[in-house]
This record gives structure tokens, sequence and C-alpha cells, in this order.
DNA sequence: TATGAATGAGGATTCATTCAT
DNA sequence: AATGAATGAATCCTCATTCAT
């Protein structure tokens, strides 16, 4: 956003440095041992067995190593949700749960690692996740349209976000010993019958 | 319930009582204004118009003061509740789109605020969260219980505490502009729908 | 010191007030429990059972809390010395024995508190204790002199102030459990055998 | 017994060796110059001319930096003990003059500094202090066992501590004018005669 | 490129002391 | 005389960041 921050990051595309994997993964794990608070740089570099100086190399602030965990983490979901097949037998609301419980497989220490990453600062933080949640919300957008079954919304995009937003309040909530696949049946749940048109032409039962 | 009400010394004087509140609406102000970050203990006491001394007077530390601000605010929405008079004429879907509503007319302020005080470190803070939350939650049981309509749902504190996660997270991420109306309404919808056998015999029409 | 002290101590003459004794004795009972770093002025007014403002009434100023504790126990102390009555027929090093025996029973607690008195701040206080010292000291001179042993020193001040100095040493490192008798006995032999003549004609036995 | 033992961050560089000394000199020079209260970590680092961020590098609290000044003085004190070479000719009294001596000459301002260091908080600092004593004891001890005189002691451990003691309050307090030699002759006339049997066979002269 | 020593502003908190009531 | 609310300088310590090597 800022000139001189483009300046620093030289190796922008060098990304994919195993230091910089190292870095990133460093700082995921701080977050989810400890806080945001309590993550500092230098506790990120002497995890990742690297310099302080390497940090600041490859990130311009403490900011970017944490946009940088939000990424991996949301392309590592959205990639678990793209992998789940989606079997036209199955209704919305089992379609649903295979996607919501993707999403646990594709790292169970997620919904944790996103409730820390919210503890960042604000500023530049919060448009970063909104971007994440769009990409989501466009995804789930597909596999709607997608489906035989109408929906009964009048704003799909206020629905999507709406749902988007809820799902992501029970996660980040979920008690740690709770059992991922009830929690899966009921965000389906949730979903399923937020978008259906209640009524006698349930579409799950034929009759 | 009431913001005086772990005080590391009570209140004896008026003077005091103006004190401790000038210090909480200061916190709170603060958490709006910037953020969790940016909130020190020193600013806090030089919005509120008075020495970081007396803060301490008052408050064990910082994380008591946030404490008192979330009470302050969990109560101000308790009261706002409360306060809807259940018109047995409503449906269950207007009744809760009126409960929704009042949250937003207890304090607009109050999603941004939760979401800040949703940085403050983990430690001790969460239980305090989930504290309020249940308070709400049991609010929230006890209009359904005396509801006409039949739940359809198979645990009912699961789904009190996956509702009320669910509209913490829409909360929370509400857009700045949106017109509460439009919220509630959708809100009341995801509810009733969450709870409500779909199905031939729908509750809202009689028939 | 200061003239402003002199002035802020008004009542100095009612020091015997119950008020000035619970502070003295609230502050050497801190001292006792903790440290002199922990005893601050407020909790010494809190365990005295008194408002602070009441123990700025008597004190001018924290040392001076200090100096009423340090008096306090040396007042004691040295009663307790003068109580001891000086049996004719004892050697020197029973009758010394009996003089530090009576200096932990005027007090056990006496070498604690000296030891966290001691960790007042300097400036002002080293001289207090060297006044309470010299006072001792004065007193082992008076009870020297009325000795019929012959001593065996060339300056009998230095010599006072080496002995009170080592005793306090003594006392102040003196481990928790120490049996006070053991300790006399060292102490006085200690003593006795510094100031006697060592040699033929030593005044314990007799042939 | 080295001031780097126990250190937050070993220095690997000289750099940082150097600034680890400046910051334990800056220490004791505060120390001897004001008081253990008005020495606080940010003076330190002033007078060392280095950064406060530096110092908590090397030393994880003020405690540490205490520590190290105590390690400092109390090795700097062992070796001029050790360097003391016995003479067998000389008597026990002149052999100890010469040790006692020997302390003063390692720092002049050992006692003050000595002093000084007990103001710190008892919590942590009392048995540091009781190591570095019982090292002190057990050089003694092998000074005396090797001495021709036979000791009139029932309990070498305890007289040892006794006297370690004895001359720490000695030396703490002595006058900063005090000539060494005095001091040094009668705290050794005062360790001799606690620890020979008087009597007709003295030592001193052989008659 | 990597290192890690150094920086110093800023944060939370304490505490002796004052003064209006 | 007594109270206790209020003060604010001062303390210890952290942490993002820089830069000489």
């Amino acid at each position: 956003m800022d000139a001189r921050k483009k300046l620093k990051r030289k190796p922008k595309q060098s990304r994919s440095t195993a230091t910089v994997t190292a870095i990133v993964d460093a700082a995921a794990q701080l977050l989810l041992r400890t806080d945001y608070q309590s993550t500092s740089t230098n506790r990120i570099a002497e995890l990742a067995g690297v310099s302080i100086g390497s940090v600041y190399q490859y990130f311009a602030d403490k900011n970017e190593i944490y946009d940088a965990v939000l990424d991996s983490y949301s392309s590592r979901l959205v990639t678990g949700l793209r992998a789940v097949t989606p079997d036209p037998a199955m209704g919305l609301q089992e379609t649903l749960e295979a996607l919501v419980f993707s999403v646990y497989s594709a790292d169970p220490d997620g919904p944790l690692l996103l409730r820390r990453i919210r503890q960042a600062p604000d500023a530049h933080f919060q448009e970063k996740l909104q971007n994440a949640k769009a990409q989501i919300a466009e995804f789930l957008r597909g596999v709607l349209i997608r489906r035989p079954e109408s929906l009964d919304v009048s704003d799909l995009n206020l629905s999507l976000r709406i749902l988007i937003d809820a799902v992501e309040g029970i996660f980040i909530n979920a008690p740690v010993g709770q059992d991922p696949r009830v929690l899966a049946r009921e965000l389906a749940r949730l979903i399923a019958r937020y978008l259906l048109a209640p009524g006698p032409a349930r579409p799950r039962t034929a009759g």
C-alpha cells in the first residue's frame, strides 16, 4: 500500500524459499500455541531457526507475516473445498456437510488460527480477511448455482455474506473437543434451511 | 452484570463512581476509534480525564478494564432484549426480528466493540466472553420455550450455542453502513428456519 | 534535617498515640512478612487500620516510619540488656552469654527486622543505625569496665565497634531455625576471647 | 564464578562481551555512588553507554544484573584470597591478616558494594549471597586444615559460618576512612582467638 | 544473503505524597 | 483530626525494526 513497502519486498517471487515457509509456519505455530500478543517477530525467527534479519529480508513488517499466514491457510482451505467431489446424487445438505467437513480436514487448527489472527491490529487486516471470505463466497455461489434446488433468497450476495460470517463465528468459537462431524451436520443444516424455501415443496423429501 | 462488580477498591464516594464510569467509557471509546493494540492504559486515562494512578485504584490491571467494558455492554444488551415486549400475536420470526433489532438499538457500536474486545489476549478473556454468551443463550431459551411452535432440534443447548455464535459472527463482520433492519430480518430468518421443522405445517401461516 | 520536615511533624510529642503505635507495628509486621521494597505506605496504613492520610499526619515521610521502627526495636533491645542482672559470680563469658541471649528474648524477630531495615535507602538511614549501635557500644563498655578481668585491647572504642558490627553480622545472617542458645554461646565466646588476653593467666580456670 | 555464566543470550561476538562488562561495571558504579533504590535499569544502561534494550538482551531481569555484580566481586575476592602465598613460617594470625588484607586489595569498594547489594529484595538474593559465603568458608577451611595449630572448636562448620558472618558485618560497617591495615589486624585477631585454644601453650610464642 | 547486536519509543504498573471533603 | 480519592513521576521491561559485519 505504501511505496516503500513494495521496495523492501525485493524477493517477491522467491516467496517459495524454504526460509519463507519456515517463517510462516513458525508464526502459525506460535499463534496456535499462545497469542497474537505473545507472538513476537524475534520468537518467530527463533522457532523458524532463522535470524531476525532474515525475517525482514522477506517481510516488510510483522503484518506481512500474518498476511502470509492467512494466505497460506485460506489457500489450503479453498483447495480443500475444491477437492470435494460433488456427488450429484447427494442432497444439498449432504453436499454442504461434506464441504464444511473438508474445511476441518484441511486444517483442524484452522478455527483457532483464525481466532488468533483476528487479534491482529485491524487497520490493514480487516480488508485482507474480507478478501479471503469473498473467495469462499464465490466458491459457495458456484456450488449453489449448479444445484437443482431453487433458492429462496432475495439477495444472494447478502445471503452468502451472512452465511460465511455465521460459519466463521461458529468455527471460531467451537470448543476444542467438539466432534467435527456433529458440527458439520449442524452447519449444513443451518445453511440449507436458510437458503431453501421451507414448506410443502421440500426438496429433500419427495413425498 | 454491573460494571462496578469486581473492582479493586469499591468507590464509596460519588466522585469515584464518576471516575470509574469515565474510565470504562474512555476505554470503549478508544476501542471503537482505534484498536485493542492502540488502546493503552495511559491513553484511556488521558481520554477519561483522569490520572493513570486513578485507573489502577479501581482496576487491578488492563484486562479488568475490558472486563468492565464487556460487562457494561452485555448488561445493556440484555436489558435491551428484556425490554422487548413479546407480542403474542407475532410469529416467531417477527419476534426474533424485534429482539435482534433491539440489540442494535441498545448500542449501534456494539458489534464493532465486540470485534475489538476480541483482540484482547485470550488467556483470561475467552471465558468471560463465553459467560456473556451463555447469558444470552439462556434468555433465548426462555423466549423459545414460551413459543407455541414446536422446535425441530435434537440438542437445544447445541443449537443455542450454534445460533449465538453465528449471530456473533454476523454482527462482528457487519459492514458499517449496513441497514440494521435488513440485517435483523435476515438474522431472524436464519434463526427461525434453523429451529423450526420445515414442512407442510408451517407455523407462520395457520393453515 | 530539613526545616519543612520539622514543620510537618506537628504532634511530635503525641507520638504515643495508639495510631502511631499501630502504624509502627504495622510497618514492622510488613517488613518481617515481606521486604522493604514491598512495604508501601499504603499497605502500612491498611494493616494499621488507619487511612493513608493519618499516616502522613504523624510521619513526615516514609523514612520517618522506619526511623520509628528502628527506635522502637533498639529501645526494646537496650531495655532487655539493662534488665539482665549482672551476677558478680559469673565469668565474663557467662555474662556475655546472658546479654546476647536477652537480645533474642527481647524480640526473636529482631535479626530479620534488622536485615530488612537495612534495605532502606542509605542516605539518611546509615547515621540512625550507627547511633543505635553507639548506644549498645556504650552499654557494653559499661559492663566491661565493671568487670574484674583486664582487657587485652589497645583501642577499646575500635574493639567495641568491631564487636558490635560482628554481632550484627552474625545476627542478621542467622538461619531462621537456629537455636538461640547455641548462638549466644558462640557469640559470647567470640567476644570474650577477643577481649581477654590469652595465655597462662586465664581468668576462667584458677589453677 | 564467571560473570558470563547465566546470561539470557550468550555474547558470541566480542562487541557484546564488552557490552555485558560495561553493564555490570555500570551497575556496580551506581551502587557505590548512590543506592540500590536509585540504581534503575535505565540509569545503568545510560552509564554503561548502552541502550536499555541491550541490557535486557543479556540479563533476564534487574536481579540478574546484581547477580552478575555479586559474582564478579566474589570471584575477584576469591582470586585475591588464592593469590596469598601461604608462608609456612607465619603464625596463624599473620596468615589471616594477609588474607583479610587481600580482600581489601582485591577491591577497596567491596564492603560498600556488599552493603548496597544487600538492599536488593530478599526473595531470590539471600541464597545467592549464602552461596558466595559458602565458597569463602570452604576456602578458609582449607587454610585452617593445613595449619599446625590445633583448633578449639566443637563444630567447625558452625564456627566458619559465625566467622564469615562476623567478618561480613565488620566489613559492611567499616567507616570509609578506616585504615585497612588496622582493620585487617583486628579481624585476624578476632578470628585467631576465636579458633585457638587459649591457655599456657600459646602458639605465638614458642616457649 | 545472512547474521544478531543494538536500538529506544512505548507499555503496564507502582507508590510516596497531597488535599478537598 | 481523619479520610481516601487523586496524582504523576518513575520503574521495569518488551518488541518491531535497523544496520554493521
